[in-house]
DNA sequence: TCTGGGGTCCTAGGACCC
DNA sequence: TCTGGGGTCCTAGGACCC
């Protein structure tokens, strides 16, 4: 058996954390630049704003309902999602950080009866952290999934859901929808429809190996979990990343080249930074802009860049991307968005030039260890490289954005006795 | 519901070569 | 000029996730 444990409205949660005046309120996060919703309080779910609604669209209603708006605050989240995994290892030796709100739990060996386990789960979360969490407990990934969700939407579970029989999975996908299985997104729902795949229960009971020529391999893997069967383990390290990307729409849009050579140059440290924490070099890059795609005009292009030799030296691989986006770019466009691909890694044992070109320097390596230590320790953009430039104007847009509480000695909140 | 973020992986198809 | 095969590299975009 294993569970999932996922936090409800994070980021909402998380502003809530230290504004106990907006408990029971409307509260809605922002995505990046403000773009749209990405997190809802219940309270912003009963008032009917939808998810990834975009901003702009419901700024009127937002206001009119006096909803308080943030900004995403990634420090924030970032450290009080390491407070709830911190919490969670006391309940499993082996457990998996599947993404900034999730969390996977093995409870093979446990002898706990499931449904108090669960609640035992949720109670010492909001007692340490206050951070309301949904417990789904069964015996395969895509299951606990499924428990999961059904824990936050049906009002009995109070939190927690258990599936811990046949009778008792086939009872709740029989009243799921497939495109909320695990995996199954809107494409492959339509097209599982076509097949008259309805709901999770028809997937179930579908026959797996003529199902996989018509979607893709993965289907086998997610019908015999749907089953009971555990095909996927927890996987405690994450696996080393094939490829590292760092991509950012603007905060404005931009026409000039410089503006947008710095912030490519950003990006490409950014994923620099990514890619020495995996222990990894790499031998090309893929470096693109475009505008938006919903103007008129739109002008798109991309280009892949070989390195000199594979590295993992910031500079180097920001002056390379300096170097390809004044290749892409053109006068006369309104840019909305660039990014950075470090697309061909290799480990750092295999980093060798060949004959004519030697590899990266040892120097230049230790420059970079230094450079990480010291953003490690006094935060992120400490140092960084003078291509970025100074006043970057062309920062996302975070007109909303609460203090930093935990992660900024200036941004700790004061406590009047 | 065409969706104004970001990340990762995968694949179709074009260009070019032998 | 058209036709046939097979391979690699690259770009664009799809699909899914949070």
């Amino acid at each position: 058996m294993l569970a999932l444990v996922d936090c409800n409205s994070c980021y909402a949660s998380c502003e809530q954390i230290f504004r106990p005046d907006l408990r029971g309120r409307p509260v809605v996060v922002l995505s990046n630049n403000d773009g749209f919703v990405v997190a809802r309080s219940s309270e912003a779910k009963a008032l009917g704003i939808a998810d990834l609604e975009p901003f702009f669209k419901i700024e009127p209603l937002l206001r009119r309902h006096k909803v308080a708006i943030f900004s995403s605050n990634y420090p924030l989240y970032g450290d009080i999602s390491h407070r709830v995994m911190e919490t969670l290892k006391g309940f499993s030796p082996e457990v998996e950080v599947y993404s900034i709100d999730e969390m996977f739990l093995n409870l093979q060996g446990l002898q706990e009866e499931w449904l108090s386990y669960g609640q035992r789960i949720r109670t010492t979360l909001w007692r340490d952290v206050r951070m309301p969490v949904g417990v789904g407990i069964a015996p395969s990934k895509t299951l606990a999934k499924l428990a999961n969700r059904a824990a936050k939407n049906i009002a009995q579970c109070h939190g927690v859901c258990v599936l811990d029989t046949p009778y008792r999975w086939q009872w709740l996908q029989k009243r799921m929808p497939v495109d909320k299985v695990w995996g199954v997104g809107r494409r492959l729902a339509k097209r599982l429809g076509h097949l008259g795949i309805e709901t999770v229960y028809d997937l179930a009971r579908a026959n797996p190996k003529i199902l996989r020529r018509h979607t893709n391999i993965h289907i086998e893997r997610t019908i015999e979990e749907l089953n009971g069967t555990p095909c996927l383990g927890l996987e405690e390290q994450p696996p080393a990343k094939k490829q590292i990307y760092c991509t950012r729409s603007f905060g404005e849009k931009l026409t000039e080249l410089q503006p947008i050579q710095q912030a490519v140059s950003l990006y490409a440290s950014r994923a620099a930074e990514k890619l020495r924490g995996q222990g990894c070099l790499v031998a090309a890059m893929h470096v693109f802009l475009h505008t938006s795609p919903h103007e008129p005009n739109y002008y798109s292009r991309s280009v892949l860049v070989q390195c000199p030799y594979p590295t993992d030296d910031s500079r180097l691989l920001a002056g390379l991307a300096k170097g390809a986006i004044a290749e892409l770019y053109r006068p006369g466009h309104r840019y909305m968005k660039a990014g950075v691909g470090l697309v061909e890694l290799v480990p750092r044992s295999l980093g060798q030039g060949d004959l004519f070109s030697l590899g990266q320097s040892k120097r230049a390596g230790e420059v970079m260890q230094t450079l990480d230590r010291v953003n490690r320790h006094f935060g992120r953009g400490t140092l960084f490289l003078g291509a970025e430039g100074v006043h970057k104007h062309w920062k996302m847009r975070q007109a909303y954005r609460s203090p930093s509480y935990t992660t900024r000695w200036a941004a700790l909140p004061m406590v009047q006795i």
